[in-house]
RNA sequence: GCGCGCAUAGCUCAGUUGGUUAGAGCGUCACAUUGACAUUGUGAAGGUCCGUGGUUCGAGUCCACGUGCGCGCACCA
């Protein structure tokens, strides 16, 4: 079995180890470490676990002779042999990391040595399998904390987070788990937990960044034969003729330039070198092939001469090496000790030149290094989005472009456009769907700012009543209370509330601004501040002087739990599994029923049947008096449409209190004048009433076991089967609803409005069918579509909405009781009770309602409350108020799951209240899972923190991940890979910037923008026309609100046209500064509404203030047909050229030239092609070198002069190019050949159906041409 | 039971009113890479567009039926 070894040399002895070879190489190992610990100063570390403290607990020897067969990396750790021949390795090690990261990664990270007491949290651990831990651990995810960690590491307070550990092993894991599918175990370190069992299998690395690296230490690393690489461990390999001289002008000079390949250097190596030879004393220097990388030395605080001396070793022993110093924080000065030349004689590493004032640079964080040249005026390497986001996020705040009256060039007649956000709930934190809303909204607004309107995004948050109370009461009831509500009473529990809210309110707005939402935070509004509290009250009193909302006695949806009353929208249906049972009241009764719920039979006081159902006509009307279960009953059999003959025995016993269907019967027969009675038997505490005969008092469950064994001693249970059964629970406290008659508020929506002569009903319809009145400015759109449907259904559906809620937290109802002693709950009592509803009441004894209002009451009218209705409504000083500025919005999204809790109320609040639809598109976006699909949920632990995600990746890679392949209403899922792309797209423009930045300074902004670009090449005119085609794109497919495809035109257009094609094109004809810096002043602002700070970051180096109010471009540039294709054929050329050179498996610089013969549009582009392709020479000619079969493209043909062709071969690849063209050029002929086709299909279409088949005859005759050369 | 959605490359998804040889990202394989970018470049492999039938000159796209998955609503006595 192959096993990797990661050794230790601290831990190990060489005479522990018996293979001779391997002992060779542990001694080389050891020693390096040792240096690298000294100079590290982690040597007293190493110490503290030094050999002593090496013990293997199993007996075993420690690498048993033969096993080994690589010997891959070093590590402070432990080497345990295990019987079936596994290595298990026990690693603390920083050096793998720094070998890592040396390696794999530039600069970016260079740890401190990790402290073993730091490395508890790691350490204390469960046994858990490797995979499990880590997950545990979130491996994945420290892994890629590591930055984020190295720069807590270097701010010096050297407070380590456990998963700077796991990165260590998580980096090690998986370079030995690259090998070949070699058990690694992984252990941490601390001689502690030394005897632990390792942990399992490791798993292999997600993340394609990791990935690639290893599959490049693989190949690199893991050498054919143990000699190689055992030989290579010693350190003189590289032969003396590979010069090292010293030399001041270096890139890593003195002179503040970018340090580039800082610490990792390439250093071209002979070919025949394949080993990677250390230093072993100063430094180490591994060749992975194609590169010898060099590692300077780390001279934790040491003076430099005694890195010099190290040089001076290193260069005597001829192993290459470069070394690093920095000064103290805040200097620019980076200095490079050693060089090196690579074989071309150029300098590839700068020498050491000691610092000017005597003083020894010390080295002390690369990091540090990193955010020096990001202070510099130079753009950074990489696109650091941690650095800069929040600074330029307090500078959209300074600037006042948020707020609509601070943007530039606004009057009172520029168009507006309102979105108001949907109040995030203050229940504790954002999570990944917040972070999708705020991407779609803050897109769509600042696409409409770049388009000159008058923007205005309402920023703001909701109470929650329910959710927010609930949340509290869990909280207090984790913490060891039993009942909040009672212990702490009314305010104690408001008080409580409102602590916790402020401070989610508080988390939640910082996040939002992390989220870079552009809001106006001059309006934020809080659905239970003040402003928004009168609204509700104006609402509620004139909805109620309109006898919208009247007090009625029903079957509500009752929560035990939360005592208080739901909505129907409140209410989840769970699938479960219930007992059904079918028997009789009574002996003597007559009919038998089935019921789920014995315990509620206590309350019944009617049968019903179906009208038709001849098995019982002749009872019906009939009234029987039955005892059962102690409970005298009285059973009316009555006729209802409502019973399903054909279900159980077609008779349903009738629980008006427990039931609302059957509160439904006990209607219709008191509007029949046959009524039948009501008795509630279970309380609104959960218990059976006293009316509830012998179960009186019982819990639910104990009734009905007791009813059920009544039933059986009776011998009146006849039948008794499982049934799967839907029960509604409530959404917030999660227990099952029970149906309970109380007296509450209710709004009607089908009474007619004094004055309107419509219902509410009417106008929720209306809105988004004819527009309100009929007008088509009132009309709301969804899209998609398929959710007007669904609203209109409800619509028709829709029963009179509860408002009132037993619970504390919200807006207090306002109405006022006067003669009453306690609030009135059944029916009879809601008489003689003197009722006010408004401000509260003059006089005595008025008593305000205990009940508070359904949360959505508040939250529908969010649109206007927000823009100061009703008591800013109107315009003051003749200015217009920012209702009839901004009233109806323009935009909205929002999840399809609050599309009836949320769009519904909002639009029958709006049109009631103003007559005007609350805004003129929804658009309905889908739920975000995670990679599985499921839900992101407390309960199943899957939740991810945005910001996390943004402090890693930034933000502009998370919004941009999660606006692509993201489709309206329908659900996408999460995928930390994309956000990985997202991010590398984004690095992708920073770094174009960069090119194109640093080979010109934009000129002087000279109001209008910059002028015209004349194109002066095809190149030029086809890149101008391609970004005018995208702008527009772009522009279209943002109005249709796609902006899935908006990015992705984006990204195809900044990535492919631009960065491959146009921008090496560019280094070739040259001059393009112009163009260049056209293009990408414009295309930062198409990208801006996706990615807003990097665009941001970049436009600073243009001199034309902030991109957020930017104008959106507007191109035209056309291209005419025949240089489109001129130009195709030129991209199709190059493809074809690279395409053959791979296929015959020769480089570029192996191609002695290129003749093209017909060359057409491409004689002009031959440099180009050149270019492009890197193949030197290039020419056009009228004549066709000899013996060479050339490519085909069009109607050229391009004569690749290799080095050596096999007739034989070119042979087979006319003869299948050949079989292709006449493939597709029968299906052509074929579909022309269709008389059907030619007469009926458009004349274009025909005309390019012809044009293709010439297309491909013209290349099929030039094939031909070529394979009958061949042949003879 | 009624209604809605989804089914396209190994994975996640695009695919605008029907019109090239069906696309992208990720992943895979091979190669390259010291002057913007290893967060890179080049090339390749990979698809019966769930099935059947229909409309049409032409169907991933429209229609019907079927299959599988998901969701909503109602019923759930």
């Amino acid at each position: 079995m192959a096993c990797v070894v990661l050794l230790c040399a601290d831990a190990l002895s060489a005479n522990d180890v018996p293979d001779l070879q391997l002992r060779i190489e542990l001694d080389v190992l050891r020693e390096m470490l040792r240096g690298h610990a000294e100079a590290s100063g982690d040597y007293e570390h190493g110490r503290r676990f030094g050999p002593d403290s090496f013990d293997d607990p199993s007996g075993q020897p420690v690498v048993e002779e033969g096993r080994v067969e690589h010997c891959a990396l070093c590590c402070r750790g432990h080497v345990v042999a295990r019987e079936d021949g596994v290595v298990a390795t026990r690693v603390a090690g920083n050096l793998v990391e720094r070998l890592y990261h040396v390696l794999f990664r530039h600069v970016s990270v260079w740890r401190e040595p990790i402290l073993r007491e730091e490395l508890h949290g790691v350490v204390e651990t469960p046994d858990l399998p490797a995979d499990a831990q880590a997950k545990h651990f979130g491996v994945d995810h420290a892994v890629r904390n590591s930055r984020h960690a190295a720069i807590r590491l270097v701010d010096g307070d050297h407070r380590f987070e456990p998963c700077v550990g796991v990165r260590a092993l998580a980096g090690v894991d998986h370079l030995l788990d690259a090998a070949d599918g070699i058990h690694v175990f992984a252990e941490d370190c601390g001689s502690r937990q030394f005897h632990d069992e390792p942990r399992g299998k490791v798993v292999p690395p997600k993340i394609s960044r990791e990935r690639h690296f290893f599959q490049y230490f693989q190949k690199t690393i893991h050498g054919p034969t143990l000699e190689e690489r055992a030989v290579a461990c010693v350190g003189d390999v590289v032969r003396s003729g590979d010069r090292m001289e010293g030399s001041d002008d270096g890139f890593l000079g003195d002179r503040g330039t970018p340090i580039e390949h800082s610490v990792l250097q390439k250093v071209r190596c002979p070919p025949e070198r394949h080993h990677f030879p250390f230093d072993i004393r100063r430094g180490v220097a591994l060749d992975t092939g194609r590169y010898l990388l060099t590692l300077g030395n780390v001279a934790g605080g040491e003076p430099v001469d005694h890195v010099e001396n190290a040089i001076d070793r290193a260069t005597q022993s001829s192993c290459v090496f470069s070394f690093l110093g920095f000064e103290d924080r805040g200097q620019t000065a980076v200095r490079a000790f050693g060089g090196a030349h690579d074989r071309l004689g150029r300098t590839i590493v700068g020498r050491h030149r000691s610092s000017e004032n005597g003083e020894k640079p010390t080295i002390k964080s690369v990091f540090r290094l990193h955010s020096v040249l990001s202070m510099a005026n130079e753009m950074a390497k990489a696109y650091e989005a941690k650095l800069v986001e929040d600074g330029i996020y307090e500078s959209w705040l300074s600037s006042g472009y948020f707020a609509p009256e601070g943007l530039p060039n606004i009057t009172d007649s520029t168009e507006a456009f309102t979105v108001v956000m949907p109040p995030p709930n203050v229940t504790g934190v954002l999570h990944l769907g917040h972070a999708l809303e705020n991407s779609l909204m803050d897109a769509m607004v600042r696409y409409q700012r770049l388009l000159g309107k008058k923007v205005l995004l309402v920023p703001g948050t909701d109470h929650a009543a329910i959710a927010t109370q609930a949340r509290v009461e869990k909280n207090l009831m984790a913490g060891g209370m039993k009942n909040p509500r009672q212990e702490l009473g009314r305010e104690g529990l408001l008080e409580k509330i409102r602590e916790f809210a402020e401070s989610s309110k508080s988390t939640i707005l910082t996040q939002v601004k992390k989220l870079g939402t552009s809001a106006d935070w001059s309006r934020l509004a809080y659905t239970f501040d003040d402003k928004r509290s009168a609204a509700v009250n104006e609402l509620f009193t004139r909805m109620y002087n309109d006898g919208l909302i009247y007090r009625g006695f029903r079957v509500v949806n009752w929560s035990v739990k939360g005592q208080s009353t739901c909505s129907d929208d409140e209410i989840e249906t769970i699938e479960r599994e219930s007992m059904l049972y079918t028997f009789k009241y009574s002996k003597d009764f007559p009919i038998t029923i089935s019921t789920t719920r014995p315990e509620t039979k206590v309350g019944d006081t009617a049968v019903a049947v179906h009208p038709t159902d001849d098995r019982y006509k002749t009872f019906v009307g009939k009234t029987y008096d039955v005892e059962f279960a102690s409970a005298k009953l009285s059973i009316k059999v009555i006729a209802s449409d409502a019973v399903d003959p054909s279900f159980g025995t077609g008779a349903l016993g009738v629980t008006p209190a427990h039931s609302a269907i059957d509160f439904g019967m006990y209607e219709v027969q008191k509007a029949k004048n046959d009524p039948i009675e009501i008795k509630q038997v279970i309380g609104a505490d959960g218990k059976m009433t006293a009316d509830a005969g012998s179960v009186a008092g019982m819990t639910i469950e104990a009734a009905r076991e007791r009813v059920v064994s009544w039933l059986k001693e009776q011998g009146l249970l006849e039948k008794e089967e499982k049934v799967i059964q839907n029960v509604g629970t409530s959404d917030r406290y999660g227990d099952v609803i029970e149906a309970i008659p109380m007296t509450q508020w209710w709004l009607n929506v089908n009474k007619e409005i004094p004055g309107r002569g419509k219902t509410l009903r009417d106008l929720m319809r209306e809105a988004v069918t004819t527009g309100l009145d009929g007008k088509s400015e009132q009309k709301v759109s969804i899209t998609p579509d398929r959710f007007t449907k669904l609203y209109l259904d409800r619509i028709e559906n829709l029963r009179d909405w509860c408002l009132s809620r037993q619970l504390w937290w919200g807006h207090r109802i306002p109405a006022w009781y006067r003669k009453t002693k306690s609030l009135p709950l059944s029916e009879g009592e809601l008489e003689g009770v003197e009722i006010f509803v408004g401000a509260k009441p003059e006089g005595e004894g008025w008593v305000q309602d205990e009940d508070t209002l359904d949360t959505w009451f508040s939250s529908g009218s969010w649109t206007f409350s927000t823009l100061g209705w009703p008591s800013f409504a109107k315009a003051t000083d003749g200015k217009p108020s920012d209702l009839e500025q901004f009233h109806p919005t323009n935009w909205i999204q929002m999840g399809y799951e609050i599309l009836y809790l949320w769009l519904m109320r909002m639009i029958l609040m709006s049109t009631y209240a103003l007559n005007q639809i609350p805004f003129k598109d929804a658009y309905i976006h889908g739920i975000l899972r995670d990679k599985d699909g499921k839900k992101f949920s407390k309960s199943s632990g899957n939740g991810i923190d945005p910001i996390e995600v943004i402090e890693e990746y930034g933000c502009d890679a998370l919004r941009v991940s999660l606006l692509s392949g993201n489709t309206p209403g329908n659900d996408s899922r999460y995928y930390i890979e994309k956000v990985e792309a997202s991010r590398n797209l984004v690095n992708k423009l920073w770094n174009i910037s960069r090119f194109i930045l640093s080979a010109k300074t934009p000129p002087p902004y000279e109001g209008g923008g910059r002028g015209e670009v004349e194109p002066k090449t095809l190149a030029d005119k086809w890149i101008l026309a391609r970004f005018s085609e995208t702008a527009k794109k772009v522009s279209l497919l943002i109005d249709r609100y796609d902006f899935s495809l908006a990015i992705e035109v984006l990204r195809d257009f900044t990535w492919n046209d631009f960065a491959d094609w146009y921008l090496e094109i560019a280094k070739i004809e040259g001059e393009k500064s112009d163009i260049l810096l056209y293009i990408l002043e414009r295309l930062l602002i198409l990208w801006h509404p996706f990615a807003p700070f990097v665009t941001e970051e970049i436009y600073k180096n243009f001199d034309s203030g902030m991109i957020i109010v930017a104008k959106w471009p507007t191109v035209e540039h056309e291209l005419s047909s025949e240089d489109r294709a001129a130009f195709d054929q030129v991209c199709s050329a190059v493809i074809a050229i690279r395409n053959y050179l791979s296929e015959h498996k020769t480089l570029p610089k192996d191609v002695e030239s290129i003749t093209i013969v017909n060359a057409g549009a491409l004689a002009e582009m031959e440099s180009v092609i050149g270019g492009l392709t890197k193949v030197k020479i290039v020419r056009s000619s009228m004549e066709r070198p000899e013996s060479i079969t050339p490519i085909v493209v069009g109607a050229a043909q391009i004569f690749v002069q290799l080095p050596a062709v096999d007739a034989a071969s070119e042979k087979i690849r006319i003869e299948s190019e050949i079989a292709e063209a006449t493939k597709f050029i029968a299906a052509q002929e074929s579909k022309l050949a269709n008389t059907d086709f030619v007469a009926r299909a458009p004349e274009k279409v025909i005309a390019g159906e012809r044009q293709k088949l010439a297309d491909l005859q013209e290349k099929l005759a030039a094939l031909q041409k070529e394979h009958a050369a061949l042949v003879s």
